[in-house]
DNA sequence: CGCGAGTGCTAGCAGTTGCAAGCGCTCTGC
DNA sequence: GCAGAGCGCTTGCAACTGCTAGCACTCGCG
């Protein structure tokens, strides 16, 4: 029995290193490949919305139209001089882009916020107006779960 | 002496544009090897600023320290992501690589607007219009000047 | 002196990035 | 029907990125 019990139990521990490294494993994947899934589909998404074709963005953006194509299915992952070129492309900030790539920490909501507030080239009530605006528009994107907000996180 | 003025009045042009457009070329070279060996240096002024070796740089920042190497000396353009684990293993933002690579503009003057562009909960539509109101009200203030005096709005 | 530890760099290589050439498809006009 | 224009994608390739193995050098110690 103890013979047994002994023999049991390294095996049992191993399968259950095994298992946690392969979901840590497997956890990582998924959340590289989210990223890397992530921009591409996130660009692909903002030239339907401009209702541009891939090859009119790509000349826009002076890349490759098979290289924004692979970009896109999340089959090439560009560096971040590629990405400032689609985001001149699309008329975004390569910021959005950078933040979504993984590059670039995004901001916590509350930045905004205080931001605003602190501003001193603005009145008062032209801080409660645009904070107002703010939260309405972030309302609004909770709700309708608009394309262009990652909701995987 | 009018022969003497003559003959060297030509060679004081000659001279003149020559010299000003190697002042033209030396400036352009500077600006674009300001940017590529710029980062390079600027790592090594980081590095040699809180005493560590390359090789220990290397270490803390997950890097070969052959290719760190040749990133200091401006034989390597590092990727996003490299200059993100050198900022790491230097102790400071990757954002300050970022700027300095070229791969992020300089900080806007507005917070505000940085904040906007950067919070990843908006469109990109909201982020513009929000940007335009924050225009207009600090276009608004510019021609009332009244900086200090919000009430009067 | 020799040795070990540390330094920064050279050279070659595998994998990745971004491109050009070209494909098959759809739509429109003659 | 055909030709042309536009669409998005496949394929192969050159150049680049980041690495490993190893080198020459300096310094300190026994």
């Amino acid at each position: 029995m103890n013979s047994d019990d002994t023999q049991e139990r390294p095996t049992e521990r191993v399968g259950q290193v095994v298992e946690q490294v392969g979901h840590v494993v497997e956890h990582a994947g998924h959340a590289v490949g989210q990223t890397v899934e992530g921009i591409g589909a996130y660009i692909r998404s903002q030239r339907e919305l401009a209702d541009v074709s891939l090859r009119q963005l790509a000349r826009t953006a002076g890349v490759s139209n098979p290289y924004l194509s692979q970009i896109e299915r999340g089959l090439r992952k560009p560096s971040a001089e590629i990405l400032q070129q689609i985001a001149k492309g699309l008329r975004i900030s390569a910021e959005a882009l950078y933040v979504r790539a993984g590059i670039l920490d995004e901001r916590p909501a509350s930045v905004v916020t205080d931001a605003v507030l602190a501003d001193p080239t603005l009145t008062e009530r032209q801080k409660q107006v645009l904070l107002d605006i703010y939260s309405t528009f972030r309302r609004e994107n909770d709700q309708s779960v608009v394309p262009g907000t990652p909701d995987k996180e």
